[in-house]
DNA sequence: GCCCAGGTGGGTA
DNA sequence: TACCCACATGGG
């Protein structure tokens, strides 16, 4: 299945598993319930104006972290946890994610979701993207896609897709897998989708009416 | 005008 | 534990 899916979308260039983890939380969080777009449109508004680190972060005003964030939408809550979570990684962690993601990956895991904003999907891709743990985060996207093809329980819930899809593709393709599942939904598998038959993997989908 | 987008946290039963 | 809802702008 992963062939089919490598076939039909082009990975991104940038994709690796060595992001720097400050950076990923910071996107991530702006990332939550919003486009690629305005993510990408709210983070260069943040990276023009400040460095992305705990310390220029956490002394920044919130208003004008507002500011910048204002393209993404739920603009005052991510800023305020921004300011937040940078302040705690400064004075709690000395600044630095890196010595959460030297923990075993369970203790890593639940000491990134005790951090402001975090929950489960944050806290994966920043374990993913920047530790090179063996997660797949699960997005509203992987979670449906993951449903349709019947890889995952109809009424399961993120851990219950998380291991699903965990047991079936190998550990080394996690992040190949993570980004090919939502190439897939954004284009083929979503509501009103005018293209659901021209999706590649239509033989294995069961209600073939996306 | 309406619906949804790469979630999280707080509240309620 | 399991749902429900606020948060909010931009695009189809």
């Amino acid at each position: 299945m992963l062939e089919v899916l490598r076939r039909s979308f082009a990975l991104p260039e940038w994709l690796t598993a060595n992001m720097d983890p400050f950076e990923t939380l910071i996107i991530t969080i702006i990332s939550q319930n919003t486009t690629d777009r305005n993510t990408k449109r709210a983070f260069e508004n943040l990276s023009g104006k400040f460095h992305i680190t705990p310390e220029a972060l956490a002394n920044a005003e919130v208003e004008e972290i507002e500011r910048c964030l204002k393209p993404a939408g739920l603009y005052r809550n991510k800023a305020k946890v921004i300011k937040e979570v940078s302040r705690i990684v400064l004075e709690k962690y000395n600044g630095s994610l890196n010595s959460i993601l030297e923990k075993p990956f369970e203790e890593s895991r639940r000491m990134l979701m005790e951090l402001p904003g975090v929950g489960p999907k944050t806290a994966d891709v920043i374990l993913l993207f920047s530790g090179g743990k063996p997660t797949i985060p699960v997005d509203t996207h992987v979670k449906r896609v993951s449903k349709r093809l019947g890889l995952a329980p109809e009424n399961g819930g993120y851990e219950d897709v998380r291991k699903a899809l965990q047991s079936l593709f190998n550990a080394g393709d996690y992040l190949d897998t993570h980004i090919l599942l939502i190439s897939l939904g954004r284009k083929y598998c979503r509501a009103r989708n005018p293209h659901c038959g021209e999706c590649p993997l239509r033989i294995l989908c069961p209600s073939r009416s996306c």
